[in-house]
DNA sequence: AAGACGGGGCA
DNA sequence: TGCCCAGTCTT
């Protein structure tokens, strides 16, 4: 026998072994999960949706709370948007809630509302990658399909000592071809949710819990002292800064006790999410340091200028609170400003239009009474007018890229004025959520 | 192939 | 406080 074919056959049963006692560890050790209670496909798939780059724990309260407004495909499919959206509030990835419901209704018309278990069919519902495709085929149906997510390529790459970048797609492909071969006979579904258990439990990214590893003995990685320093991965690159300026505007007479509230447009970053108004905050003084405070006269007048552009009649009187927000790709440091409504004076003919523009979305109808897709498309006719009818007095914004084009054309979008109640009818990205909360407390209301 | 897209846990 | 985690869609 060659040198080679000796090489083979150890890989073989190293295989054999990892499969086998692996499994065997997870009939004994698997969590109980809520959506491990039953075999219900729905329950399967909106779980991994929900679990896509978020952890067991955080899930857990969502995936009860979904299940039960949502009980059924169908129910799912016809649900508002907005329901779904806020069932999902604070879980972030917001694009997840949307494709799901989407691709609920192909569920419920192309399917009669039966989860498919047909490959193609699996993986051409939006929001299912290749994934998600293989933990429903195999979790829900038992089929003999990879699934193969970060825990199970780190589990991989350090059990075969694979040097290969997980960044990388190619190196995915690799690993659902050797995950494929490692699936013991009619055991897909245990055995795909055995390799993430152990991922998740003992193969963990930082300190490898390698004593209680029931495949420790032939872990390659482990043999060479080398666990730690596996999987290679090339790291992302650092979130670029951005400084904002927010209102929070406190409502007089029939506003009083309520705050302004926006909806961000349909598409883009927090899609469809309320907040408190903001706006990029001009660039520092030159010599300032970078990220300075600017001086508060001019924070308020860029403020002033910005709630005018549009359409918010207030007043800013001083700072109140910073607040930062972390996306995987953006910082948000966002300077709270508190703000008074004003009450609407006589106007000149030319401003008019300005705040006519703005005042056409105002109301306080229920949760529901509008999708945000009835305003897409006002947005450049209203933001045009409102330029056009700027006072000349009150100069246009210096533009200046801000990199977040879908914030600034919220300017456009529907507002509320909401007390603390109203919260529940409205789906708000956390840091708002926090902002806001905060206020109402200070508010004792 | 690279960027957009949230939020939380850990040392 | 800074570092790490990571599926799918879009470009």
């Amino acid at each position: 026998m060659t040198t080679d074919e000796k090489h083979i056959e150890a890989q073989q049963e190293a295989k054999l072994f990892f499969s086998r006692f692996l499994l065997e560890w997870y009939h004994l050790q698997k969590r109980d999960l809520p959506w491990r209670r039953h075999r219900n496909p729905y329950y399967i798939w909106i779980s991994e949706i929900m679990l896509q780059q978020t952890r067991v724990d955080t899930v857990i309260p969502y995936f009860n709370r979904f299940i039960e407004q949502f009980p059924t495909v169908e129910a799912l499919a016809d649900a508002p948007e907005e329901e779904v959206l806020k069932c999902w509030e604070g879980l972030g990835y917001y694009s997840r809630a949307r494709n799901l419901q989407h691709a609920a209704k192909q569920v419920k018309e192309l399917y009669g509302g039966q989860v498919p278990d047909d490959r193609d069919a699996v993986f051409s519902l939006k929001g299912v990658g290749p994934y998600t495709a293989g933990a429903i085929l195999s979790i829900a149906f038992n089929r003999p399909e990879p699934a193969v997510d970060g825990n199970v390529m780190r589990v991989l790459s350090r059990y075969f000592r694979i040097e290969d970048d997980i960044a990388k797609g190619p190196t995915r492909v690799k690993m659902e071809k050797l995950a494929a071969e490692l699936i013991p006979e009619g055991e897909a579904g245990s055995f795909n949710q055995a390799l993430m258990e152990l991922g998740a439990l003992i193969c963990t990214p930082k300190s490898p819990r390698c004593l209680p590893c029931p495949v420790m003995e032939h872990c390659a990685a482990r043999l060479a002292g080398c666990e730690t320093s596996l999987p290679v991965k090339t790291k992302a690159k650092p979130p670029r800064p951005e400084e904002r300026l927010a209102a929070l505007v406190e409502g007089r007479g029939e506003h009083a006790g309520r705050v302004l509230i926006r909806q961000r447009p349909a598409s883009g970053l927090l899609a469809r999410m309320w907040e408190l108004p903001h706006w990029p905050a001009p660039p520092a003084e030159a010599g300032g340091a970078r990220g300075a405070l600017l001086p508060e006269a001019a924070a308020l007048d860029r403020l002033r200028r910005s709630m005018s552009q549009a359409g918010i009649l207030a007043r800013p009187e001083g700072h109140w609170m910073a607040a930062e927000h972390t996306f995987s790709h953006i910082v948000w440091t966002l300077q709270v400003y508190r703000c008074r409504e004003e009450a609407a004076l006589p106007l000149a003919a030319e401003s008019r239009a300005v705040y006519g523009a703005a005042l056409v979305e105002r109301g306080d109808s229920a949760l529901g009474a509008e999708s945000g897709a009835a305003h897409a498309g006002r947005g450049d006719s209203t933001l045009a007018a409102a330029l056009e009818a700027q006072p000349a007095e009150d100069a246009p914004l210096a533009l200046f890229d801000s990199g977040d084009a879908a914030a600034d054309a919220a300017d456009s979008g529907a507002q509320r004025w909401i007390s603390r109640e109203d919260m529940k009818n409205y789906a708000f990205p956390n840091v708002f959520l926090k902002l806001l909360n905060s206020y109402f407390d200070e508010q004792g209301t």
